[in-house]
RNA sequence: GGAGCGAUGGCCGAGAGGCUGAAGGCACCGGUUUGCUAAACCGGCAUACGGGUUUACGCCUGUAUCGAGGGUUCGAAUCCCUCUCGCUCCGCCA
């Protein structure tokens, strides 16, 4: 969410950074709306303060007269009419402050100044780690994960729909196995403090992250109570501190949390939605950072390394791209996708996008730090990516460590959590 | 699920229609004193949204905020209703 200073005194890079994202068309009248609303927001505030700055005059008129026994009926009367205009006005403004609330929790946020304007065909590979294998000869996942009994697409279709997916044997316990195998490695070496989180969030928290009011459709929501099932750990772990004031001494703070991911993919039927590549639910273990503004950029990048690592444990090809404006999420400054080479479906898949959101999702769920002991406080800045998605890593794992004999080499440094060196 | 009690500033806590943005304490900040530290003493110390003013740090001013929302009233932290959360007891249960 931006603040209304921002509307109200830099429309113009507003506007830019609308353009950028390819998006003036939607929001350009929007912001035109906005400015209007906020006119009338604060003539409105103008109104109605001055009508109880006077009413409260007539109330302790009233105080004092019947304190001293005299007749206050006058006071009384002005008070109650000064009410009445009040209540009149402030229907008006309730009004126009609904709707600029909802511009305002809709407008994206504003990319960073080298994030290159422009849809996806305008993204940047920044590097690439790993060679990718040749894709002659290899099968996809599917066939493998069947044909070692670690994939039951099937089943997952019977007992939940398309889009589920049972892991059996080992590839239930290699599900366990990268869970462990993430947590360790960013707990002990990358200084993550661990977290578990409830999977079902409320309203406000789907809103403080950005998920609502924009993608409504996209969540599962319960039918007997106002919750949702989350669609990233980020919506319960960057919400752990909403409306907290933080030490500045404590940041940053660096948090990992494993949990279920449920996402309807209301707008993508039959792209991509083969095997694992695209789920209902899926699982991953994300990273999550709360920062000072002067250490976000930095921060990203730090966290983006971490996300690396992972790929780079796994033994797994992967290249780095920064997004396009028009490609990158509304809540975000800037961000980095990770994608991991499939070449049993000759495709680089997306494991985890690395966000910089600057204050945006700070400012709607209000967590802020107080710079030092007597400094007002100011919003923190948020940072987060997968580290990484289980799916489609199991896909290139079995997809790129595959061998001529249908069996699958384990890299060594999931070996001691799968308890095996090939998967046969 | 049933019954009862509760929610006040960064924290603890008083407050029971107007004298309360809110006593007192802790924490924190500035100062005095003091070999150092500590203690003592003095002072300061909420947030948001408007308006005015300033090159600016600010300063002045209005309004609102005592879990959230609504109601009663000239006037609500205080009375009433709904909701949320917490605690205690009962029931149920992995």
């Amino acid at each position: 969410m931006h603040d209304i200073r921002v509307v109200r005194d830099e429309a113009d890079a507003l506007r830019a950074a609308m353009q950028r994202r390819g998006k003036l068309d939607t929001f350009g009248p929007r912001i035109d709306r906005a400015q209007l609303l906020d006119r009338e927001r604060r003539a409105a505030i103008q109104a109605v303060e001055e009508r109880k700055a006077a009413r409260n005059v007539a109330s302790q008129e009233v105080a004092r007269l019947k304190k001293a026994k005299e007749n206050a009926d006058e006071f009384v009367a002005r008070s109650r009419t000064l009410g009445d205009e009040i209540a009149e006005i402030e229907t008006g403004l309730t009004a126009t402050e609904t709707e600029l609330d909802a511009i305002l929790l809709e407008l994206p946020n504003m990319t960073a100044a080298d994030v290159p304007a422009g849809d996806e065909s305008a993204n940047i590979v920044m590097r690439s780690w790993g060679t990718p294998r040749p894709v002659d000869g290899v099968k996809p996942h599917w066939e493998i994960g069947e044909a070692l009994g670690l994939l039951d697409l099937p089943r997952g279709a019977k007992i939940s729909g398309s889009g589920f997916v049972v892991y059996r044997g080992v590839g239930a316990r290699l599900q366990r196995a990268l869970m462990n195998f993430m947590l360790d490695l960013h707990t002990t070496e990358h200084g993550y403090s661990e977290t578990w989180v409830p999977q079902f969030v409320n309203r406000a928290s789907m809103t403080g992250t950005g998920q609502l009011p924009k993608f409504e459709e996209e969540l599962y929501a319960l039918r007997d109570d106002a919750l949702y099932a989350v669609p990233t750990a980020e919506v319960p772990v960057t919400n752990l501190f909403a409306g907290e004031i933080l030490d500045a001494d404590r940041l940053p703070i660096a948090l990992t949390a494993f949990s279920a991911c449920f996402r309807r993919e209301a707008g993508a039927a039959g792209k991509d939605t083969r095997g694992l590549l695209r789920l209902h639910q899926f699982e991953k273990v994300e990273l999550v950072r709360f920062c000072t503004p002067e250490t976000a950029m930095a921060q990203h990048e730090l966290l983006t390394g971490h996300a690396e690592m992972v790929l780079q444990r796994l033994e797994l090809p992967y290249r780095v791209l920064l997004l396009a404006a028009g490609d990158t999420g509304a809540a975000s400054s800037k961000t980095y996708d990770l994608e991991v080479f499939a070449p049993g479906v000759g495709k680089w898949l997306e494991v985890s996008s690395c966000s910089n959101f600057g204050d945006f999702q700070a400012r709607r769920a209000s967590i802020r730090f107080r710079p030092t002991p007597n400094e007002k406080p100011q919003f923190v800045h948020t940072i987060n990516g997968s580290g990484l998605a289980f799916a489609r890593v199991f896909a290139s794992l079995l997809e790129h460590h595959q061998t001529a004999d249908g069996s699958v080499r384990v890299p060594e440094a999931l070996r001691p959590y799968l308890g095996v060196d090939v998967i046969r």
